[in-house]
DNA sequence: GTGACAATCTGTAACGTTTCAGTATATAGC
DNA sequence: GCTATATACTGAAACGTTACAGATTGTCAC
C-alpha cells in the first residue's frame, strides 16, 4: 500500500457520514464502480452489484445532494409556489399534505415558494428557473392566458397546474369540474322549487370562474331557472364586503331565493348576510356550496354541500410533475375531479 | 493569451448561468478574488470590491446553491417538521406564511418534511440531521419530554419548537400563553355566572395540555368554581366524537353552564352536540373558544372567542431559528404571546 | 540599498458526484 | 498462438464554491 493509497483509506474509514469513497474503500472497488453499482448500470458484475448494494444499506449510505445537483443539475426538489394573501384556510396545508404522500418514497423534497400579492406572480417562477432550484414546478391560481405556464414551457421546465389554461398550449394539470359543480348546484336548487339564483364566483382573472358562470349559465337555461346578478363580490373579497353585499341583496324586491357559493368561507358570510335581512335558510332561501372540509354542515344544517378534495388536488399534481419529469407525454397528464352529489345535511346516528 | 487562458475564456464568456468563473474574466480576476469581493472581506482594495459587486448585480450573478453546499455544508435551507394527520386547518397554511415572511429576504428556502401518524416523530429529525439537509429545524406539538428537542441539542443542529418542553433544556421556542387563556376563560365564564365548567382540552401528551389544565383549575379556584369532567376527549379527536360526548354530557344530570375549548374545529362539534341535547347557546351554556381566524362568530354569535395568532408563531419561529443559526444564545431566542381579550361578538355596523 | 511588512491579489485543492475515455482480463474465432 | 471482442472494472476531470498557502507589489525604516 503506497501513500496514496493510504491517504485514501484514512480518509474513508474516517467516521463522517459514508459517501461513494467510504463505500469503494470498503469493498475494494473504484468510485466509479460503486456510483455505477448502485444505480443498476448493466456493465457491473451481478454479484459486485449486490455486494456494493448490500454494503450500501448496511452502512446506510445516502447520496450527498449536494453532490449530485452540482454534477448534474438534478435538484430532486419540487416547488409549490403559493400566493401568501389569498390562499387562505386548509387549502394549502391539504395540498401540501398531497404532494407529501406523493413524494414521500421519492429522493424528491418539496419546498415551498411564496409571492405576495404586490409581486409580479411571475417573479418566483423566474427566480426558481433561473437559478435552476428546482427539478419540476406547482403553481395554482391558474388563468386562461397564464405567463407563468407561458414561460415554464418556454424553458421546458415541468410543471403542473391547479386548474386549466386556455392557451392552446398543452401542459399538464389538475382540475376540479367546477362546470359541473355549478350546473349540479343550479339543478338541485331548482328541484327544490328555487328559480332566481345568484352565484358566488370565483375572482374573474382565474380560469375557473369562466368554468363556473358557463356551468351555472348552461344549467339555468336547462332548468328555466333566472341568475339574480351578484358579481360585485367573489370568493377573493373579505368576510364582511360579501356579507354586506349579501344582505344588501337580500333586502332587495327581486331577491335571490338561491345561491351557490365557491368556497365555504364566503359561504359563512352568505349565510350572515342572510341572516342580517332578517331571512331564514332553507325557508327563503337555499345555499349549495363547496367546501374542502366537512364542516358546513355543523355551521348551518340546512346548508346544502358539496366537497372539493384538495389532498387529492395535491396527490395529482405532484404525480403529473413527477411524470413529465420521468419523461411521460404532458398530455397524459391531465386529470378533472368530478363533484359527488349535492349533499344535504344527515344527522349522525 | 496561452491556450490555457483562451479555454477559460471561451467557457466564461458561454451564455449559461454567470457563475465565479464568469465574474473573474470579465472583471479580469481570480475566481478566488472575486468570491472574497462579494462578501466583503477585508484583504480586497475597496475599489475592487465595489467593481466587482457591481458587475455581479449587474449580470445577475447569483451564488449556485450546490456549489456553495458542497463546499461548506450549509444548506441554507429551514425545514418545518409536520405531521401530517393532526396539524389540520389554516393551523399550518398560517405558519408557513409566517415563516416564509421573515425568511424572504434571505438566501433560505423552506422545505416541509412531513411525517404521517404511522412513523416515529423523531424518524424526519433522524433523517434531516443524518443527511445534513438543513441548517435549521422548526417542529410542532412539542412535549414536556421531547425526544426531538433532545436528540437535536445533542447534535448541535439549531431548531425551534412550537410550544415548549419541560426537560430543563434551553432551546427557543414560541409559545401561546395557554395558560393565561384557561384563566382568562374561566374568569369570563365565571363574570357570566357560569359555575360548573367544562374543558376541552389538548391532547395529554403535549406541553400545553399542562398549561392549560393549570390555567384552568388555578382560575376555578380563584372563581370559586368548579369543574365538570370532560377527559374523554381532546381537541385531537374526531368532530363525530367530541359532538356525541358533548352532547351525552350535556344529558346528564350534573351537566356543565360553560365550556372552554383550546381549538376553533372542535368548537363547532361542542355547539353542535349541545344544540343536539336540546339546549341552547348563550341561554343554557356558554362557550370560550380560542381561534385562528375571525370565523367563529360568524357560526354562532353567543360564541366567546379568543384568538391565537399562528402566523405570528411562524415569524417567530423562524427568527429564533435564524437568530441561533446567525449565533445568538437560545436562551434569547424565546417568545409566549400573551392571548387578548375574551371577545363577545359585535354586530358590524 | 536592504529587509520587513502590509496590502492586494492568485492558484490549487477539496467537498461528492457522474461522465468520459480508457485498461485489464477472459472468451471466442480461426 | 494469434487477433478480435465482450466483460468488468478504473482514474481523471468537471460541476461551483471556499480555504489554504502563497505570490507580487509598494512603502517605510534604517
Amino acid at each position: 500500500m503506497n501513500r496514496h493509497q493510504k491517504e485514501k483509506a484514512d480518509e474513508a474509514s474516517g467516521q463522517g457520514r459514508p459517501t461513494l469513497k467510504t463505500l469503494a474503500f470498503m469493498t475494494g472497488l473504484g468510485v466509479t464502480t460503486v456510483s455505477r453499482a448502485l444505480k443498476d448500470a448493466p456493465e457491473i458484475g451481478a454479484e459486485t452489484r449486490r455486494r456494493v448494494q448490500l454494503v450500501a444499506k448496511q452502512i446506510g449510505y445516502r447520496p450527498n445532494r449536494a453532490g449530485v445537483r452540482l454534477r448534474t443539475g438534478k435538484t430532486n426538489v419540487i416547488s409549490l409556489v403559493l400566493n401568501t394573501e389569498h390562499e387562505i384556510m386548509s387549502f394549502v396545508s391539504d395540498i401540501i399534505y398531497g404532494v407529501s404522500e406523493v413524494i414521500a418514497d421519492t429522493p424528491y423534497h418539496l419546498i415551498v415558494t411564496p409571492y405576495s400579492r404586490s409581486q409580479d406572480p411571475l417573479d418566483p417562477i423566474r427566480y426558481l428557473v433561473e437559478t435552476g432550484s428546482a427539478d419540476g414546478v406547482i403553481i395554482s391560481r391558474t388563468q386562461p392566458n397564464d405567463p407563468r405556464a407561458r414561460y415554464m414551457l418556454e424553458r421546458g421546465i415541468p410543471f403542473a397546474t391547479h386548474g386549466r389554461t386556455d392557451m392552446g398550449l398543452i401542459h399538464p394539470y389538475h382540475d376540479f369540474d367546477n362546470y359541473a359543480f355549478a350546473a349540479e348546484a343550479v339543478r338541485h336548487l331548482a328541484g327544490l322549487g328555487r328559480r332566481r339564483l345568484a352565484l358566488l364566483a370565483p375572482p374573474v382573472e382565474l380560469t375557473y370562474h369562466g368554468h363556473t358562470l358557463a356551468g351555472f349559465a348552461d344549467a339555468l337555461s336547462e332548468v328555466g331557472a333566472s341568475e339574480i346578478p351578484f358579481n360585485t363580490v367573489s370568493i377573493d373579497h373579505s368576510i364582511e364586503q360579501i356579507r354586506m353585499r349579501t344582505a344588501q341583496l337580500m333586502r332587495r324586491e327581486n331577491r335571490p331565493d338561491g345561491f351557490i357559493s365557491s368556497a365555504a368561507a364566503a359561504t359563512l358570510a352568505i349565510v350572515a348576510g342572510i341572516e342580517d335581512a332578517g331571512l331564514k335558510l332553507g325557508r327563503d332561501v337555499d345555499v349549495v356550496s363547496k367546501q374542502s372540509s366537512e364542516l358546513l354542515h355543523l355551521f348551518r344544517s340546512e346548508l346544502l354541500v358539496v366537497n372539493e378534495n384538495f389532498r387529492l388536488a395535491g396527490a395529482e399534481l405532484a404525480r403529473s410533475v413527477l411524470g413529465w419529469i420521468g419523461g411521460a407525454a404532458p398530455g397524459t397528464l391531465q386529470s378533472l375531479s368530478e363533484p359527488g352529489e349535492v349533499q344535504a345535511y344527515r344527522r349522525p346516528a
